[in-house]
DNA sequence: CTATAATTGAGATATAATCTCATTATGGGC
DNA sequence: GCCCATAATGAGATTATATCTCAATTATAG
């Protein structure tokens, strides 16, 4: 998630603690590849910091989330994976083997806009999946 | 999901048996709302059917992904939930508190042809969900 | 009606997420 | 630099979700 600059100073603005677990998965975030989920994100901190916790990952992605510094997508299993909260996520799913696409362009941010005046919110980003068969599968 | 008329039909076609089970699951699918979770499936589907197993709206769920005849989609808790497959779904979703609005008005369409050339997939659907705050959260 | 293969239910198992609580350690104040 | 209040942690228990196994059942073609 090489996006996912400076969340040890965003997380010490907003008056958080610096604990080597937090900066063990911080670290994490800023140097791995986007879509991990909570156990890849432990194992990879425990090679950092060995006494990283179950718990302690699931709290500091809270934490994240909470600051909108990260957030939550799920793929095709039942984990929870994390992107930078930053821009759009884009993907083309297939349905039959899971090999996943990002592709960038995107025209969602004009309709963003539209919806944030119909609905009175405030929208920080998107996801846009498209399903369907890849080129092996169909 | 009103929208998803004819299930049973549909199963039949596809050569596979209708069940007792199966039509339990088809019947709340067909005339629940939206965003069921396997859970409320089997219960919903218990009043219909008491012998239900969980087992079975496992099964029949993957059944119908896999004829495309439903989707699978995460709201903000880790619980699988399902859709029509038809046409796309849009979600305009708050962070802080979880609020879920849909919208119609969508712009994917162009893309998803676009990108069906671009890499030789198939699109049948998509999913375009905005993350913000509501009006009450901000 | 029968044969056969698909489907089922119950419960065991595996995986993911949350909670509890005693212990530890950060960071501000001095 | 030291102390303290309080945030944060780790280990393990608990709960929730998902998958698997296998003997028994049943929908359907013929
Ligand atoms: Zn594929
Ligand atoms: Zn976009
Ligand atoms: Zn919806
Ligand atoms: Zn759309």
């Amino acid at each position: 998630m090489t996006i996912m600059v400076g969340l040890e100073q965003k997380l010490k603005i907003a008056g958080h603690k610096l604990t080597p677990a937090r900066l063990a998965v911080v670290e994490v975030l800023e140097t791995q590849h986007d879509h991990l989920n909570h156990n890849q994100i432990l194992d990879e901190g425990r090679k950092l910091y060995p006494k990283l916790s179950r718990a302690t990952v699931y709290r500091t992605m809270d934490l994240l989330v909470e600051l909108q510094l990260v957030r939550p997508l799920y793929l095709n299993d039942p984990t929870q994976r994390f992107v930078s909260a930053a821009g759009g996520h884009h993907h083309l799913v297939c349905c039959k083997c899971g090999e996943t696409v990002e592709f960038e362009h995107c025209t969602a941010d004009p309709l963003a806009q539209e919806l944030a005046e119909k609905y009175g919110f405030q929208i920080f980003n998107h996801l846009l999946e498209f399903q369907g068969l890849c080129i092996k599968c169909h």
